[in-house]
DNA sequence: TTAGGTATACCGACTAGTGAATATACACAA
DNA sequence: TTGTGTATATTCACTAGTCGGTATACCTAA
Protein backbone atom coordinates (compact mmCIF):
# COMPACT_ATOMS: atom_id res chain seq x y z
CA UNK A 1 0.00 0.00 0.00
CA UNK A 2 1.65 3.04 -0.96
CA UNK A 3 2.24 5.99 1.51
CA UNK A 4 -0.13 9.04 1.50
CA UNK A 5 2.33 11.50 2.19
CA UNK A 6 5.13 10.28 0.20
CA UNK A 7 7.26 13.00 -1.23
CA UNK A 8 6.67 11.19 -4.91
CA UNK A 9 3.23 11.09 -4.47
CA UNK A 10 3.14 15.40 -3.96
CA UNK A 11 5.52 15.16 -6.78
CA UNK A 12 2.85 13.58 -9.09
CA UNK A 13 0.14 16.10 -7.75
CA UNK A 14 2.14 19.05 -7.87
CA UNK A 15 3.05 17.85 -11.90
CA UNK A 16 -0.91 16.75 -12.52
CA UNK A 17 -1.90 20.67 -10.89
CA UNK A 18 0.44 22.36 -13.15
CA UNK A 19 -0.68 20.30 -16.40
CA UNK A 20 -4.52 19.75 -15.35
CA UNK A 21 -5.20 23.68 -14.67
CA UNK A 22 -3.36 24.63 -17.42
CA UNK A 23 -4.94 22.47 -20.25
CA UNK A 24 -8.00 20.53 -18.20
CA UNK A 25 -8.53 17.15 -17.22
CA UNK A 26 -9.79 15.57 -20.48
CA UNK A 27 -6.56 16.98 -22.58
CA UNK A 28 -4.14 15.87 -20.07
CA UNK A 29 -2.81 11.95 -20.38
CA UNK A 30 -1.34 10.06 -17.40
CA UNK A 31 1.94 10.23 -19.85
CA UNK A 32 2.18 13.24 -19.55
CA UNK A 33 2.14 13.67 -15.54
CA UNK A 34 4.12 10.93 -15.22
CA UNK A 35 6.95 13.11 -17.45
CA UNK A 36 6.43 16.68 -15.78
CA UNK A 37 6.60 14.49 -12.52
CA UNK A 38 9.89 13.21 -13.58
CA UNK A 39 8.73 9.44 -13.07
CA UNK A 40 7.17 6.59 -15.13
CA UNK A 41 3.68 5.85 -15.56
CA UNK A 42 4.15 2.63 -13.33
CA UNK A 43 5.35 4.45 -10.87
CA UNK A 44 2.21 6.89 -10.92
CA UNK A 45 -0.33 3.97 -11.00
CA UNK A 46 1.67 2.71 -7.97
CA UNK A 47 0.55 6.12 -5.90
CA UNK A 48 -2.96 6.69 -7.73
CA UNK A 49 -5.26 3.97 -8.67
CA UNK A 50 -6.65 5.72 -11.72
CA UNK A 51 -7.11 8.65 -13.32
CA UNK A 52 -10.14 9.58 -11.77
CA UNK A 53 -8.35 9.32 -8.46
CA UNK A 54 -5.61 11.27 -9.38
CA UNK A 55 -7.97 14.42 -10.16
CA UNK A 56 -9.39 13.86 -7.57
CA UNK A 57 -6.11 14.38 -5.14
CA UNK A 58 -5.41 17.22 -7.78
CA UNK A 59 -8.59 18.98 -6.29
CA UNK A 60 -8.10 18.12 -3.20
CA UNK A 61 -4.52 19.45 -3.05
CA UNK A 62 -6.15 23.17 -4.10
CA UNK A 63 -9.27 23.17 -2.03
CA UNK A 64 -7.03 25.29 1.26
CA UNK A 65 -5.33 27.43 -0.83
CA UNK A 66 -7.82 28.78 -2.30
CA UNK A 67 -9.98 29.40 0.59
CA UNK A 68 -6.80 30.97 2.17
CA UNK A 69 -6.54 33.59 -0.42
CA UNK A 70 -9.89 34.28 -0.63
CA UNK A 71 -9.73 35.03 3.23
CA UNK A 72 -6.76 37.00 2.83
CA UNK A 73 -8.13 39.30 0.54
CA UNK A 74 -11.35 39.74 2.58
CA UNK A 75 -9.83 40.69 5.75
CA UNK A 76 -6.93 42.46 4.43
CA UNK A 77 -9.13 45.19 2.68
CA UNK A 78 -10.85 48.44 4.57
CA UNK A 79 -13.94 49.25 5.36
CA UNK A 80 -17.39 47.46 5.66
CA UNK A 81 -18.84 44.28 4.68
CA UNK A 82 -19.60 45.87 1.02
CA UNK A 83 -15.96 46.87 0.93
CA UNK A 84 -14.25 43.59 1.75
CA UNK A 85 -16.62 41.68 0.12
CA UNK A 86 -15.46 43.84 -3.33
CA UNK A 87 -12.48 43.33 -2.89
CA UNK A 88 -12.36 39.86 -3.42
CA UNK A 89 -13.43 40.86 -6.84
CA UNK A 90 -10.88 42.94 -7.76
CA UNK A 91 -8.34 40.92 -6.14
CA UNK A 92 -9.80 38.50 -8.80
CA UNK A 93 -9.68 40.64 -11.33
CA UNK A 94 -5.98 40.82 -11.09
CA UNK A 95 -5.15 37.66 -10.91
CA UNK A 96 -7.86 37.22 -14.07
CA UNK A 97 -5.25 39.45 -15.86
CA UNK A 98 -2.45 37.28 -15.51
CA UNK A 99 -1.75 35.56 -18.83
CA UNK A 100 -1.44 32.03 -16.79
CA UNK A 101 -4.83 32.17 -15.33
CA UNK A 102 -7.51 29.76 -16.35
CA UNK A 103 -10.66 30.06 -14.26
CA UNK A 104 -11.43 28.14 -11.21
CA UNK A 105 -10.11 24.33 -11.29
CA UNK A 106 -12.81 22.99 -9.56
CA UNK A 107 -15.74 24.59 -12.06
CA UNK A 108 -13.54 23.49 -14.83
CA UNK A 109 -13.48 19.95 -13.63
CA UNK A 110 -16.98 19.99 -13.03
CA UNK A 111 -17.87 20.83 -16.68
CA UNK A 112 -16.08 18.23 -18.07
CA UNK A 113 -17.22 15.65 -15.98
CA UNK A 114 -21.31 17.07 -16.52
CA UNK A 115 -22.16 13.66 -17.61
CA UNK A 116 -20.44 11.74 -14.63
CA UNK A 117 -22.34 13.97 -11.64
CA UNK A 118 -20.94 11.23 -9.24
CA UNK A 119 -17.33 11.57 -9.92
CA UNK A 120 -15.31 11.84 -7.00
CA UNK A 121 -13.78 15.16 -8.19
CA UNK A 122 -16.90 17.02 -8.60
CA UNK A 123 -17.81 15.31 -4.85
CA UNK A 124 -14.13 17.04 -4.16
CA UNK A 125 -15.39 20.11 -5.60
CA UNK A 126 -18.70 20.63 -3.95
CA UNK A 127 -17.16 20.37 -0.72
CA UNK A 128 -14.53 22.85 -1.97
CA UNK A 129 -17.70 25.31 -3.09
CA UNK A 130 -19.08 24.39 0.30
CA UNK A 131 -16.83 25.31 2.08
CA UNK A 132 -16.46 28.62 1.18
CA UNK A 133 -20.02 29.44 1.44
CA UNK A 134 -19.81 28.61 5.06
CA UNK A 135 -16.13 30.67 5.66
CA UNK A 136 -18.26 33.58 4.07
CA UNK A 137 -21.66 33.27 5.98
CA UNK A 138 -19.59 33.35 8.78
CA UNK A 139 -16.92 36.11 7.80
CA UNK A 140 -20.24 38.35 6.73
CA UNK A 141 -22.40 36.92 10.52
CA UNK A 142 -19.11 38.83 12.24
CA UNK A 143 -19.58 41.91 10.60
CA UNK A 144 -23.22 42.38 11.63
CA UNK A 145 -24.80 41.90 8.22
CA UNK A 146 -28.35 40.40 8.06
CA UNK A 147 -28.90 36.91 6.51
CA UNK A 148 -25.04 35.59 6.46
CA UNK A 149 -26.34 32.43 4.68
CA UNK A 150 -28.36 33.18 1.85
CA UNK A 151 -26.12 36.40 1.28
CA UNK A 152 -23.09 34.22 1.34
CA UNK A 153 -24.82 32.14 -1.41
CA UNK A 154 -25.65 35.02 -3.64
CA UNK A 155 -21.92 35.97 -3.38
CA UNK A 156 -20.89 32.42 -4.43
CA UNK A 157 -23.02 32.90 -7.57
CA UNK A 158 -21.47 36.03 -8.28
CA UNK A 159 -17.72 34.53 -8.16
CA UNK A 160 -18.84 31.58 -9.54
CA UNK A 161 -20.82 33.34 -12.60
CA UNK A 162 -17.11 35.47 -13.01
CA UNK A 163 -14.96 32.35 -13.30
CA UNK A 164 -17.30 30.60 -15.99
CA UNK A 165 -18.07 33.96 -18.13
CA UNK A 166 -14.46 34.89 -18.22
CA UNK A 167 -13.47 31.48 -20.13
CA UNK A 168 -15.79 33.21 -22.96
CA UNK A 169 -15.25 36.77 -22.93
CA UNK A 170 -11.91 37.25 -21.26
CA UNK A 171 -13.37 40.59 -19.83
CA UNK A 172 -12.42 41.75 -16.36
CA UNK A 173 -15.09 43.96 -16.18
CA UNK A 174 -17.54 41.31 -15.91
CA UNK A 175 -15.60 41.10 -12.48
CA UNK A 176 -15.60 44.90 -11.56
CA UNK A 177 -19.24 44.39 -12.49
CA UNK A 178 -20.01 41.32 -10.14
CA UNK A 179 -18.08 43.08 -7.12
CA UNK A 180 -20.64 46.41 -6.91
CA UNK A 181 -23.82 43.69 -7.47
CA UNK A 182 -22.29 41.69 -4.52
CA UNK A 183 -21.50 45.16 -2.75
CA UNK A 184 -25.12 46.18 -3.43
CA UNK A 185 -26.81 42.96 -2.21
CA UNK A 186 -24.56 43.48 0.85
CA UNK A 187 -25.68 46.93 1.37
CA UNK A 188 -29.72 45.61 0.84
CA UNK A 189 -28.56 43.59 3.96
CA UNK A 190 -26.72 46.27 5.67
CA UNK A 191 -29.38 48.85 5.72
CA UNK A 192 -32.02 45.83 6.90
CA UNK A 193 -34.72 46.78 4.23
CA UNK A 194 -36.31 44.62 2.17
CA UNK A 195 -35.36 45.92 -0.98
CA UNK B 1 -17.67 22.53 -51.85
CA UNK B 2 -20.27 21.21 -49.63
CA UNK B 3 -24.25 22.53 -49.40
CA UNK B 4 -24.54 24.54 -46.27
CA UNK B 5 -28.21 23.93 -46.01
CA UNK B 6 -28.14 20.82 -47.07
CA UNK B 7 -30.49 17.73 -45.07
CA UNK B 8 -27.32 15.56 -44.38
CA UNK B 9 -25.03 18.74 -42.81
CA UNK B 10 -28.44 19.02 -40.67
CA UNK B 11 -28.62 15.84 -39.33
CA UNK B 12 -24.89 15.79 -38.61
CA UNK B 13 -25.13 18.80 -36.82
CA UNK B 14 -28.60 17.23 -34.79
CA UNK B 15 -26.49 14.42 -34.05
CA UNK B 16 -23.48 16.38 -32.75
CA UNK B 17 -25.78 18.56 -31.05
CA UNK B 18 -27.15 15.15 -29.02
CA UNK B 19 -23.77 13.85 -28.28
CA UNK B 20 -21.86 16.65 -27.61
CA UNK B 21 -24.27 18.47 -24.87
CA UNK B 22 -25.25 14.96 -23.10
CA UNK B 23 -20.99 14.14 -23.05
CA UNK B 24 -19.16 16.90 -23.39
CA UNK B 25 -16.77 17.74 -26.47
CA UNK B 26 -13.63 16.10 -25.73
CA UNK B 27 -15.90 12.83 -24.39
CA UNK B 28 -17.26 12.44 -27.48
CA UNK B 29 -15.12 11.28 -31.00
CA UNK B 30 -16.07 11.84 -34.44
CA UNK B 31 -16.66 8.51 -35.18
CA UNK B 32 -19.47 8.42 -32.88
CA UNK B 33 -21.29 11.51 -34.40
CA UNK B 34 -21.53 10.15 -37.51
CA UNK B 35 -22.44 6.86 -36.26
CA UNK B 36 -25.74 8.95 -34.60
CA UNK B 37 -26.10 10.31 -37.84
CA UNK B 38 -26.59 7.45 -39.86
CA UNK B 39 -23.22 7.59 -41.75
CA UNK B 40 -20.06 7.61 -42.38
CA UNK B 41 -16.68 9.54 -40.68
CA UNK B 42 -16.03 10.41 -44.13
CA UNK B 43 -18.96 12.25 -45.51
CA UNK B 44 -19.03 13.87 -42.08
CA UNK B 45 -15.32 15.43 -43.29
CA UNK B 46 -17.16 16.33 -46.44
CA UNK B 47 -19.08 18.27 -45.01
CA UNK B 48 -16.93 19.85 -41.78
CA UNK B 49 -13.05 20.44 -42.22
CA UNK B 50 -12.27 19.53 -38.65
CA UNK B 51 -14.07 18.20 -35.47
CA UNK B 52 -13.61 22.02 -33.97
CA UNK B 53 -15.24 23.39 -37.24
CA UNK B 54 -17.97 20.71 -36.15
CA UNK B 55 -18.51 22.27 -32.51
CA UNK B 56 -18.58 25.19 -33.75
CA UNK B 57 -21.53 24.62 -36.10
CA UNK B 58 -23.29 23.35 -32.89
CA UNK B 59 -23.10 25.99 -30.80
CA UNK B 60 -23.99 28.38 -33.35
CA UNK B 61 -27.10 26.14 -33.76
CA UNK B 62 -28.26 26.37 -30.38
CA UNK B 63 -27.54 30.47 -30.21
CA UNK B 64 -31.34 31.62 -31.64
CA UNK B 65 -33.07 28.43 -29.89
CA UNK B 66 -31.50 29.23 -26.87
CA UNK B 67 -32.38 33.07 -26.72
CA UNK B 68 -35.83 32.65 -27.81
CA UNK B 69 -36.29 30.32 -24.86
CA UNK B 70 -35.02 33.08 -22.25
CA UNK B 71 -37.18 35.62 -23.84
CA UNK B 72 -39.83 33.63 -23.67
CA UNK B 73 -40.14 32.92 -19.89
CA UNK B 74 -39.34 36.63 -19.37
CA UNK B 75 -42.14 37.85 -21.18
CA UNK B 76 -44.86 35.39 -20.81
CA UNK B 77 -44.44 35.97 -16.86
CA UNK B 78 -46.70 38.29 -14.89
CA UNK B 79 -45.71 41.64 -12.47
CA UNK B 80 -43.47 43.97 -13.05
CA UNK B 81 -39.65 43.64 -13.87
CA UNK B 82 -38.44 42.66 -11.40
CA UNK B 83 -41.10 39.67 -11.58
CA UNK B 84 -39.97 38.62 -15.18
CA UNK B 85 -36.14 38.44 -14.14
CA UNK B 86 -37.30 36.08 -11.94
CA UNK B 87 -39.33 34.10 -13.72
CA UNK B 88 -36.40 33.38 -15.87
CA UNK B 89 -34.50 31.42 -12.82
CA UNK B 90 -37.61 29.99 -11.63
CA UNK B 91 -38.17 28.82 -15.18
CA UNK B 92 -34.45 27.09 -15.20
CA UNK B 93 -34.85 25.64 -12.23
CA UNK B 94 -37.23 23.64 -13.64
CA UNK B 95 -35.30 22.70 -16.17
CA UNK B 96 -32.29 21.97 -14.54
CA UNK B 97 -34.40 19.37 -12.29
CA UNK B 98 -34.85 17.35 -15.96
CA UNK B 99 -32.09 14.26 -15.59
CA UNK B 100 -31.03 14.97 -19.39
CA UNK B 101 -29.92 18.89 -17.96
CA UNK B 102 -26.27 18.75 -17.91
CA UNK B 103 -25.94 23.11 -17.58
CA UNK B 104 -25.04 25.22 -20.33
CA UNK B 105 -23.19 24.05 -23.27
CA UNK B 106 -21.71 27.18 -24.50
CA UNK B 107 -19.98 27.73 -20.78
CA UNK B 108 -19.47 24.05 -20.65
CA UNK B 109 -17.89 24.09 -24.16
CA UNK B 110 -15.71 27.34 -23.29
CA UNK B 111 -14.67 25.43 -19.59
CA UNK B 112 -13.50 22.37 -22.02
CA UNK B 113 -11.43 25.10 -24.46
CA UNK B 114 -10.37 27.27 -21.54
CA UNK B 115 -6.63 26.97 -22.74
CA UNK B 116 -7.75 27.65 -26.31
CA UNK B 117 -8.95 31.34 -25.86
CA UNK B 118 -9.08 31.74 -29.76
CA UNK B 119 -11.12 28.79 -30.75
CA UNK B 120 -14.15 29.55 -33.12
CA UNK B 121 -16.42 27.79 -30.51
CA UNK B 122 -15.28 29.92 -27.67
CA UNK B 123 -16.17 32.95 -30.33
CA UNK B 124 -19.38 31.49 -30.71
CA UNK B 125 -20.29 31.51 -27.38
CA UNK B 126 -18.76 34.54 -26.79
CA UNK B 127 -21.06 36.15 -29.75
CA UNK B 128 -24.21 34.45 -27.86
CA UNK B 129 -23.65 35.41 -24.67
CA UNK B 130 -23.71 39.14 -25.94
CA UNK B 131 -26.42 38.27 -27.74
CA UNK B 132 -28.68 37.65 -24.68
CA UNK B 133 -26.92 40.73 -22.49
CA UNK B 134 -28.13 42.56 -25.66
CA UNK B 135 -31.27 41.90 -25.52
CA UNK B 136 -32.13 41.66 -21.90
CA UNK B 137 -30.83 45.23 -21.79
CA UNK B 138 -33.46 46.17 -24.13
CA UNK B 139 -36.04 44.34 -22.40
CA UNK B 140 -35.33 46.01 -19.17
CA UNK B 141 -34.89 49.12 -20.85
CA UNK B 142 -38.59 48.98 -22.34
CA UNK B 143 -39.98 48.09 -18.25
CA UNK B 144 -38.04 51.71 -17.30
CA UNK B 145 -35.22 50.43 -15.10
CA UNK B 146 -32.55 52.20 -14.10
CA UNK B 147 -28.82 51.44 -16.11
CA UNK B 148 -30.24 48.88 -18.12
CA UNK B 149 -26.73 47.61 -20.18
CA UNK B 150 -25.32 47.69 -16.23
CA UNK B 151 -28.15 45.72 -14.82
CA UNK B 152 -28.45 43.13 -17.48
CA UNK B 153 -24.76 42.48 -16.88
CA UNK B 154 -25.02 41.59 -13.48
CA UNK B 155 -28.42 39.68 -14.13
CA UNK B 156 -26.31 37.41 -16.47
CA UNK B 157 -23.30 36.79 -13.76
CA UNK B 158 -25.87 35.11 -12.04
CA UNK B 159 -27.24 33.34 -14.15
CA UNK B 160 -23.88 31.83 -15.68
CA UNK B 161 -23.30 31.28 -11.65
CA UNK B 162 -26.40 29.02 -11.68
CA UNK B 163 -25.57 27.03 -14.52
CA UNK B 164 -21.67 26.77 -13.24
CA UNK B 165 -22.39 25.77 -9.53
CA UNK B 166 -25.28 23.53 -10.50
CA UNK B 167 -22.96 21.24 -12.37
CA UNK B 168 -21.38 20.57 -8.99
CA UNK B 169 -23.58 20.96 -6.55
CA UNK B 170 -26.98 19.72 -8.43
CA UNK B 171 -29.16 21.89 -6.08
CA UNK B 172 -31.54 23.58 -8.13
CA UNK B 173 -32.25 25.94 -4.68
CA UNK B 174 -29.29 27.54 -5.89
CA UNK B 175 -31.05 29.09 -9.05
CA UNK B 176 -33.71 30.03 -6.65
CA UNK B 177 -31.34 31.96 -4.57
CA UNK B 178 -29.94 33.13 -7.59
CA UNK B 179 -33.20 34.54 -8.91
CA UNK B 180 -34.01 36.38 -5.44
CA UNK B 181 -30.80 38.16 -5.67
CA UNK B 182 -31.37 39.37 -9.58
CA UNK B 183 -34.81 40.94 -8.28
CA UNK B 184 -33.23 42.48 -5.29
CA UNK B 185 -30.81 43.89 -7.88
CA UNK B 186 -33.61 44.99 -10.58
CA UNK B 187 -35.03 46.66 -7.55
CA UNK B 188 -32.81 48.60 -6.55
CA UNK B 189 -32.68 50.03 -9.92
CA UNK B 190 -36.54 50.51 -9.81
CA UNK B 191 -36.27 52.90 -6.70
CA UNK B 192 -33.90 54.59 -8.16
CA UNK B 193 -32.23 54.74 -5.12
CA UNK B 194 -28.32 53.93 -5.29
CA UNK B 195 -28.71 51.33 -2.85
C1' DT C 1 14.70 -12.45 3.18
C1' DT C 2 11.21 -9.28 2.41
C1' DA C 3 8.59 -5.42 1.01
C1' DG C 4 8.27 -0.81 -1.03
C1' DG C 5 9.17 1.53 -4.94
C1' DT C 6 10.74 2.10 -9.71
C1' DA C 7 11.77 0.90 -14.76
C1' DT C 8 11.05 -1.25 -19.41
C1' DA C 9 8.06 -2.76 -22.42
C1' DC C 10 3.79 -3.83 -23.79
C1' DC C 11 -1.64 -4.36 -24.42
C1' DG C 12 -6.10 -3.64 -26.82
C1' DA C 13 -9.00 0.07 -27.72
C1' DC C 14 -9.58 4.25 -29.48
C1' DT C 15 -8.20 8.99 -31.82
C1' DA C 16 -8.58 12.61 -35.68
C1' DG C 17 -8.02 12.70 -40.13
C1' DT C 18 -7.23 10.89 -45.29
C1' DG C 19 -6.74 8.29 -50.10
C1' DA C 20 -9.07 6.31 -53.57
C1' DA C 21 -13.06 4.71 -55.48
C1' DT C 22 -17.82 5.25 -56.42
C1' DA C 23 -22.77 6.58 -56.52
C1' DT C 24 -26.02 10.17 -57.96
C1' DA C 25 -27.88 13.87 -60.52
C1' DC C 26 -28.04 17.08 -63.84
C1' DA C 27 -26.31 19.78 -68.21
C1' DC C 28 -25.60 19.68 -72.89
C1' DA C 29 -24.33 17.90 -77.49
C1' DA C 30 -25.00 14.39 -81.22
C1' DT D 1 -33.18 9.64 -77.26
C1' DT D 2 -28.75 8.61 -76.11
C1' DG D 3 -24.11 9.37 -74.67
C1' DT D 4 -20.64 12.11 -72.25
C1' DG D 5 -18.79 15.34 -68.93
C1' DT D 6 -18.92 17.41 -64.42
C1' DA D 7 -19.94 18.66 -59.70
C1' DT D 8 -21.84 16.94 -55.55
C1' DA D 9 -22.12 13.50 -52.18
C1' DT D 10 -20.99 9.19 -50.09
C1' DT D 11 -18.50 4.78 -48.79
C1' DC D 12 -14.61 1.47 -47.39
C1' DA D 13 -10.36 0.87 -45.76
C1' DC D 14 -6.58 2.81 -43.87
C1' DT D 15 -2.79 5.70 -41.39
C1' DA D 16 0.04 7.18 -37.63
C1' DG D 17 -0.38 8.08 -33.24
C1' DT D 18 -2.45 8.31 -28.32
C1' DC D 19 -5.23 6.49 -24.58
C1' DG D 20 -5.60 4.33 -19.71
C1' DG D 21 -3.83 0.60 -17.69
C1' DT D 22 -0.71 -3.59 -16.72
C1' DA D 23 2.78 -7.81 -16.70
C1' DT D 24 7.19 -8.55 -15.44
C1' DA D 25 11.47 -7.70 -13.60
C1' DC D 26 14.71 -5.19 -10.99
C1' DC D 27 16.86 -2.40 -7.24
C1' DT D 28 17.57 -1.00 -2.64
C1' DA D 29 16.91 -0.52 2.26
C1' DA D 30 15.37 -2.71 6.61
Amino acid sequence: MPDTQSPTRKRIVDAATRLFYAEGIGRVSVDAVAEEAGLTKRTLYYHFKSKDDLIAAYLDGRDQPNLRRMAGWFDAAEGGADRKVEAIFTNLARSARHPKWKGCGFLRTAAELASMPGHPAVKVGARHKLNFETWLAGALSDHGVGEPPALAREIVLLIDGCFSIMLIHRNPDYIEAAGRAAATLVRARISGSQV
